[in-house]
DNA sequence: AGAGGTTACGGGCAGCGTAAGGATC
DNA sequence: GATCCTTACGCTGCCCGTAACCTCT
């Protein structure tokens, strides 16, 4: 038994398959399949029911996993409170909504950096649904995004609101948004349902709703008078924006973006809680 | 970082030494040395200070200490709760004083081979004193002796006592102790040292004790009447010796020998505990 | 046929043991 | 000098990746 027959074993169950372990762990499936094929041997004991294509752990297999749990979950430990935190060498994959993308993160990565020099963060930018996915299928390490995430996989911290603002092109009257173009967040965003919801409830069904996946083409459309936008305040953007566009008050706004920093239990005793905490400092101080 | 450098890390810390560790693990002193070189530098990390000829553990060392123990323990129960008992193969060197061998050990070998055909014990005869020193420098991994040891480190399990009786030559007439030869336990022994005060005290200096570490040779010099003997009682050797000795009553009696199956913390989820249970099956059913 | 997993096989490298080389008491 | 640990070095054997093979849907 080695570590690496153990790390293999849990990656093929959680991701369920020897392919999908192999790309995860960076290695060719055959190397995974004799992994798996080792550690059966020298436990005695067959872990995988491979009769109908895939693999199905046996009853053998169940009783391994809470114990491999355990032998990974101290690996991380040793890796984030033995190892000095300066010559830590890893990959942390974080995924990011475009609004923390261009707030938090530029203070995150360099504070980050300076704790943890040899750690490789890799940024994923993506809008909520996706980062969800993505984090639930180990293509992320922790993702920052409207949550929480209910999953009893997942654990999630929250992080300051940001509060939604009306924004319309500089100079302009105040817009009556029963008559005009409305630009928000991605269709499948929760503040983009909020507002669809009020709107054709108050307004009727008349209303033009022009979700966009990305903020900064959602600012440009505002500036050159498409239509209003109701976006995150306390954005760079917004800053950069000042000249062309300005906060209106449309008698209502939308609830406050709720963000959280989610990642999977199975992270908890790793380097993502670092990168958590790390979070929480700089939006603490930052709002 | 693998298990094999974890498992030579926590040797050379327990056992205070690389070639301690070498011997223990049956490998080479220079491997050890190797392993421990390359744990180090897979954690980035000084784990021993080597200044002063041998090697202490640094800061860095005592804080990896706890987890090493966690994973090694959590190894120790992959291999009793996962794999099956008939293919787990091990070596468990078990000490016993020599009452005990007479008495519970010959059930206990068979009985455990057949739950473990895999596993090779090695039974080491001696004085409870010198069994202790062998569990507390790891060349025991459970020891069955005149217990309880009184070591943080030791776990001690209640076996049931031998009552101890006295012993003469068949026929002869009851002697007095205060004139007669009294031969028992090893000077070392907790028996010896309670009949030599009561004897010392109640019958003054003139008393005459012989210490020997042979029951069979005290049966012995019973049978051919050098003198009495004070030994357990409920032995194979009194069964076989019931021709030549009978017991007597001398109007005293030492306390019953309390017996412990004792074996050190760090193997609490190992195979030892199995080895436990079985030996309290045995003397349960016996007494 | 395609997706999933295992078997076969050659090559590189990690890790062992033997032997020699410092340190420290 | 004795004891203890590290460095040097040749060698074995494990484990990886490529390629071919099997087996269910």
């Amino acid at each position: 038994m080695t570590l690496d027959q153990i790390r293999t074993f849990l990656a093929v169950t959680r991701l369920g398959g020897v392919r999908r372990a192999a790309t995860h762990l960076n290695i060719s499936q055959p190397a995974v399949s004799n992994r798996l094929l080792a550690l059966e041997d020298s436990l005695g004991v067959i872990l995988f029911d491979r009769d109908r294509g895939g693999v199905d752990l046996t009853q053998e297999g169940i009783k391994l996993l809470p114990y491999a749990e355990i032998l990974m979950q101290t690996v991380d430990q040793i890796r984030t409170e033995v190892v000095p935190s300066d010559n830590l060498s890893a990959i942390l994959r974080i995924g990011v909504i475009e609004t923390i993308a261009e707030s938090w993160l530029a203070e995150f990565l360099p504070k980050f950096y300076r704790l943890y020099p040899n750690v490789t963060v890799e940024v994923t930018v993506d809008i909520s649904v996706n980062l969800r996915e993505q984090l639930m299928d180990r293509s992320l390490d922790l993702a920052l995004l409207m949550g929480p995430l209910s999953d009893y996989k997942v654990e999630n911290h929250n992080l300051p609101a940001f509060d939604v603002g009306w924004f319309k092109k500089k100079g302009t009257p105040d817009p009556d948004l029963a008559t005009t173009a409305v630009i928000t967040f991605h269709k499948q965003s929760r503040p983009f349902q909020e507002i669809q919801s009020f709107m054709t409830e108050k307004l009727g069904s008349g209303v033009r709703l022009f979700p966009t996946s990305s903020l900064s083409t959602g600012f440009e459309m505002v500036a050159s008078g498409v239509g209003v936008g109701a976006f995150p305040r306390r954005n760079i953007l917004e800053e950069r924006m000042k000249d062309r566009v300005e906060i209106f008050d449309a008698g209502w706004t939308p609830s406050p973006i709720n963000i959280t920093a989610s990642y999977l239990r199975e992270n908890k005793h790793g380097l993502v809680t670092r990168a958590v905490d790390c979070f929480l400092e700089i939006a603490g101080s930052a709002s």
